[in-house]
DNA sequence: GTCCAGGAGCCAT
DNA sequence: ATGGCTCATGGA
């Protein structure tokens, strides 16, 4: 029996803030669901308050791909329970109570992050599309749907030039994507090995790379790599920061970074994300 | 037109 | 070690 659907029971997801958030960029709104690409496969998922109905465009008898990405066996108040109870954690949780963290291919996290770099998100969508739909695979759709394309693979961007990737929008980021994927796929770096390793050593790791520093290492530790202490702090983490716990004072980023790395707990990245979704909730930033 | 974006690399102190 | 400048592109 072909299996072209599944529903999941889970509590406390909230899939738009989850799919907006800022850690996945290959996201769009389609009716009552989302849309979006998964390693090779199409899917669509549809929220609903216990569940979420999962539809694909092939028969599917293992679903384990997507319980992974969407972590669907994590229980959201038992990460919760170790945030720091204090006015300022509590207002934020408040704000986005089901936002979670998905569990992304490296990879495509790695690239994506390289080209987030003072872009907007809706700039780094828009360059992501331009990637995906030149150059990487078709990708098996409904009837219907519109075409759909999977992320190119590290050897695939490894051996592309400099100018197709800039005619992609990416700008100065081209060739610390370009040099990163060749670097990789030399394998200068192991993905699964940077899943092993502890957190400083596998930002060592990743920060070799060109156009990786320590707020990309840490998205890419955080959402795709496991890590659950990596706290990436960009400029709006370190406004957030500052006016929640340093009264408004202009604290630099050395001080910043001291002060998340002893202070959110054994799971700091969920609440990195949980502070960085309600400031941008707040100054109205959000596509949905 | 101008400001700024989920930063990083480079150079001058 | 630390602060300032530059990088390319496009949305607000």
């Amino acid at each position: 029996m072909a299996n072209y659907e599944r529903v999941f029971p889970v509590a406390e997801y909230d899939l738009a803030a989850t799919l907006t958030s800022g850690q996945a960029f290959r996201w769009n709104r389609s009716g009552d669901g989302w849309e979006g690409v998964i390693g090779c496969r199409w899917v669509r998922l549809v929220a609903r308050p216990d569940n979420i109905r999962a539809i694909v465009a092939e028969p599917t008898k293992d679903w384990s791909w997507l319980t992974s990405y969407l972590q669907l066996d994590l229980v959201l108040s038992d990460v919760l329970a170790t945030f720091p109870s204090e006015p300022q954690m509590l207002r934020a949780i408040a704000a986005c109570r089901g936002l979670r963290l998905l569990r992304q291919d490296m990879w495509e996290c790695l690239a994506s992050f390289i080209l987030s770099s003072t872009k907007q998100i809706v700039q780094i969508r828009q360059v992501v599309d331009r990637l995906c739909g030149r150059f990487g695979e078709p990708i098996i759709v409904p009837p219907g749907v519109s075409l759909h394309w999977s992320f190119p693979d590290v050897l695939q961007v490894a051996r592309l030039s400099e100018r197709e990737l800039r005619a992609c929008g990416m700008g100065f980021r081209a060739p610390y994507l370009r040099e990163s994927a060749k670097l990789i796929a030399a394998g200068e770096l192991s993905f699964t090995e940077l899943v092993k390793m502890s957190l400083p050593q596998a930002r060592v790791e990743l920060m070799k790379l060109p156009g990786v520093g320590r707020k990309i290492a840490d998205c890419v530790l955080l959402f795709a790599g496991g890590h659950a202490t990596a706290f990436p702090v960009d400029v709006w983490i370190l406004k957030t920061l500052r006016e929640l716990y340093f009264g408004g004072a202009e604290v630099p980023m050395r001080q910043a970074l001291a002060f998340v790395e002893s202070h959110f707990g054994p799971h700091a990245g969920y609440a990195q994300q949980y502070l960085f979704h309600a400031a941008r909730m707040e100054s109205g930033r959000l596509l949905c």
